[in-house]
RNA sequence: GGUGAGAUAGUCAAGUGGCCAACGACGGUGGACUGUAAAUCCGCUCCCUACGGGUUCAGAGGUUCGAAUCCUCUUCUCACCA
């Protein structure tokens, strides 16, 4: 049981440091029923999850089956400042009213994964206000401004001569801070967050709180493109609350290698079965897209439901394997005839005529199924169903 | 504060008086091939009912028959020095 349990939670983290006092932890929850708490914190300036973030959620939630309360901390006082982990300029501060709302939608979406029972949300403001700047002087004299240059995105700036704020020097520590506070037995956070997890160490010996956290760290999950790693801004995530067919279609689309990446680090499976999975796909005794598409139920059904996830799979068939028209289409009307070209800008299958044209040209666009080769055709009174390229279709009404 | 370099389409990046709506790369998109994947190949990629017209090269003026290209000012970036 604690073998397997070890396992994992270790199952694809990048590093664990400490990893005999997670043991040890685990070991005196299943022979006293001791419970241990495991931290990890969220910069509420994000709030759409997606499924990069759930990586993080879902090694919480395993932990949460052996034994762990979760302390799910929202930053709301260091966000105010802004991580400049990997950042090289300073970042803007955010506005209180916003940090509010962003942590309110955070908490409305992580308990798809996390038991709301074995979490306690908690805002870090609540004590740092409560620190005073005595006590944050004496946090600033646990480290100096040397150690604090090792860090590599800081030296750069430093060597570059880009502006680095004071008060970036002290979101580690605040972080770190965090760490005494609750007395974490355990953090978590991605591998990008080294240098702040272990400031959380660092202050908890400083500090005589008489433990000294482990940490475990996992990898940033990539992108759909693969290569970057998956965030909002760069357009190539996944977004928890993506509806069941753009989810699955987005899970399709990433390349056959990267879905095992995905497999490791987001299905429930165990990882003997993803291995098996691999061994059969190699041989050919199994479907690279078989496995793909089970792996989209697989996500779909956490977020929304087996059922969404199932019809999701249909319509997926329907539209790309049978080449059918989906099932819901956006609707447009216009109220006279109007030229195909302009009827596409209107229903936004095109951003401009000359898009449209161009399509129209390249025989990109049917209606009812039809291609259309007279650039000049006018649409008549009636209901069509109008396609340009593979995936993208409306309805239209000509009154 | 001083000196120098620079600002070109979604991004990077050529172009230094007419051949420029502007090379190329990436991205995006359409087609072929497929498993809507990857890889590969081909087309398109400022706007406009278009063999034509319009608006672009940080912004504002100016020189010129003609400017992304030359001049002036402004704004912003970056580098070096203090």
């Amino acid at each position: 049981m604690l073998e397997k349990a070890l396992k994992e939670i270790q199952r694809g983290s990048s590093e664990i440091i400490d990893n005999e006092r997670i043991e040890k932890l685990l070991k005196a929850y299943f022979e006293e029923g001791k419970v241990y708490t495991v931290k990890a914190g969220f910069d509420p300036t994000a709030p759409d999850l997606h499924l990069g973030h759930t990586v993080l959620l879902q090694k919480l939630a395993t932990f949460q089956k052996y034994g762990a309360k979760i302390q799910f901390l929202i930053g709301d006082f260091t966000a105010q400042i802004g991580d400049p982990t990997g950042k090289n300029v300073t970042r803007k501060t955010l506005s209180v009213s916003q940090i509010q709302e962003n942590a309110k939608s955070y908490k409305e979406q992580v308990f798809k994964i996390l038991d709301a029972e074995k979490t306690e949300v908690v805002f870090n403001s609540t004590w740092i206000n409560a620190l005073g700047a005595s006590g944050m002087l004496s946090l600033t004299t646990t480290y100096n401004v040397a150690r604090m240059l090792e860090r590599d995105d800081f030296d750069k700036r430093y060597k570059s001569g880009t502006s680095i704020s004071i008060s970036e020097f002290i979101y580690p520590l605040l972080q770190g801070y965090d760490s005494v506070h609750l007395q974490s037995d355990i953090e978590i956070g991605g591998t990008d967050q080294k240098f702040n997890l272990l400031m959380g160490r660092h202050l908890q010996r400083a500090y005589e709180i008489g433990k000294e956290q482990s940490v475990l760290m996992m990898p940033i999950l990539e992108g759909l493109d693969g290569v970057q790693k998956m965030s909002k801004s760069l357009n190539n995530y996944i977004g928890v609350a993506d509806e069941p067919n753009e989810m699955f279609g987005k899970i399709l689309s990433i390349s056959d290698e990267l879905m095992w990446r995905y497999y490791e680090l987001l299905s429930a499976k165990s990882l003997d079965e993803i291995s098996e999975l691999k061994i059969n796909v190699d041989n050919g005794s199994a479907h690279p897209k078989r496995v793909k598409e089970e792996l989209a139920v697989e996500i779909i059904e956490r977020f929304h439901s087996l059922k969404a996830a199932e019809e999701a799979r249909l319509e997926f068939q329907r539209v790309h394997s049978e080449s059918q028209i989906p099932t819901e289409l956006d609707e447009f009307s216009i109220d006279a005839e109007v030229w195909i070209a302009k009827a596409l800008v209107e229903c936004k299958l095109s951003p401009s005529t000359s898009q449209a044209r161009r399509d129209i040209k390249q025989g990109a666009v049917k209606i009812n199924q039809e291609k259309v080769s007279d650039e000049q055709l006018q649409l008549l009174e009636g209901e069509y169903v109008l396609q340009v390229g593979k995936r993208k279709f409306a309805k239209l009404k000509v009154i």
